[in-house]
DNA sequence: GTTGACATACCAACTGGTTGGTATGTTGCA
DNA sequence: TGCAACATACCAACCAGTTGGTATGTCAAC
């Protein structure tokens, strides 16, 4: 959901990644519809041409932004210490305890691009809902296996595994916007620590 | 959150109200900067004229929208009848039961239109963002006294009332998001029954 | 190892339509 | 007759997208 940071990370050289980049700032603060093409290009330091080489319209771009988005978040949580963890209980929670350490500083710094692009998309652009869905679906999905056991230990059979794991993006998601009502990241990491509560609650683990 | 369905109120005659709905329409559709002020006329039925008649910009019909908003929903959650509620535990699942009750049908008529119009407007309009701002922490301000209530009933200190109020609307604003990506009413009600659940342990209910 | 055919990556200038906003009426009621 | 509530006509700026071009490569034929 939030763009990691990685300090070590080359900044892109060739004009693609750069607008991919540039997508993803302003997105994250603006909006999807707020950000023009000109905005983009020369916040990537390029030219129109060259958005229009790469990307066949803005809303393409958009969709090229919700898979850059899915690809970086995906990796970042994939390596991730926390499922070295040998208790499943200790690996869901330690999603959590990931996610609250990541909500720190400006809202635009630790917020969703899809959860933001979805809202103006899901009526208007078939293609980017369905990225963005991909992305937070996709991310949901990478719980379901430590959910299922952490359930199964504990002999929880009331929530299923993927209405647990779709719930926690549900309250991340919620965070974000209201870390933008004006909470910011203390607001979103509080809501966290709720439904922190709740899962140690359901599996058996005092908070 | 959602727009109550008010099925005897008579449609507004007059342009600044139809422009009022209009905005919330096409807003919880589209968003605020994809919806142009000749949309706006033309979805209010009211030429461009009528518009910068009543809203001096496009930004100031956005803070009317969200004011609107509040006062439509507001109005809607004081006369629920869950408050007539001995048991100040029953009154706070009461309003729990009731925004799953009103989640229905498209996306579109059971959204926010303030937690869409902030995603757009946080770092862009400050005026917007306040106004989004005062729709979403009115709301938890009411919930606020039947909350601190149950948890003292049932001789709770852990979370405080304003934190929990705050967290019902980010599972609330969540559920919204994640019925655009895709899951729908179905989805945004399944988040709200985790919510309940979460309530019903701390406040010392079965679910 | 030079040449020609082709592809990729990018650029500056332009276009037609749309945008938010204005200037100037018109109407109907107090 | 004065004023609020509208309507009509218009504008400059900006919008997404197109154009025709250049610079730099790749690669096979000779």
């Amino acid at each position: 959901m939030m763009i990691p940071n990685q300090p070590f990370r080359a900044p892109p050289t060739n004009a693609r990644e750069k607008l991919l980049e540039a997508a993803v700032r302003l997105i994250r603060a603006r909006g999807f519809a707020a950000t023009s093409v000109d905005q983009l290009c020369a916040e990537a330091g390029v030219t129109k041409g060259a958005f229009f080489h790469h990307f066949r319209s803005k809303e393409a771009l958009g969709v090229a932004a919700a898979d850059y988005w899915s690809a970086s978040t995906s990796a970042f949580f994939a390596l991730a210490p926390y499922h070295r963890l040998e208790d499943p209980v200790d690996r869901v929670l330690g999603y959590i305890d990931l996610r609250i350490a990541l909500i720190s500083g400006p809202v635009e710094s630790f917020s969703c691009v899809a959860g933001t692009m979805v809202q103006e998309a899901f009526r208007t652009s078939a293609v980017i809902a369905a990225a963005c869905r991909e992305s937070v679906y996709g991310n949901a999905k990478a719980l379901i296996g430590d959910i299922a056991a952490a359930l199964e230990q504990q002999a929880v059979n009331e929530p299923t595994a993927e209405s647990l794991a779709l719930h926690i993006q549900t309250v991340i998601q919620g965070g974000f916007i209201m870390a933008k009502l004006g909470g910011g990241a203390d607001m979103a990491r509080d809501s966290l620590l709720h439904l922190r509560r709740y899962l140690a609650m359901l599996l058996g683990r005092g908070f």
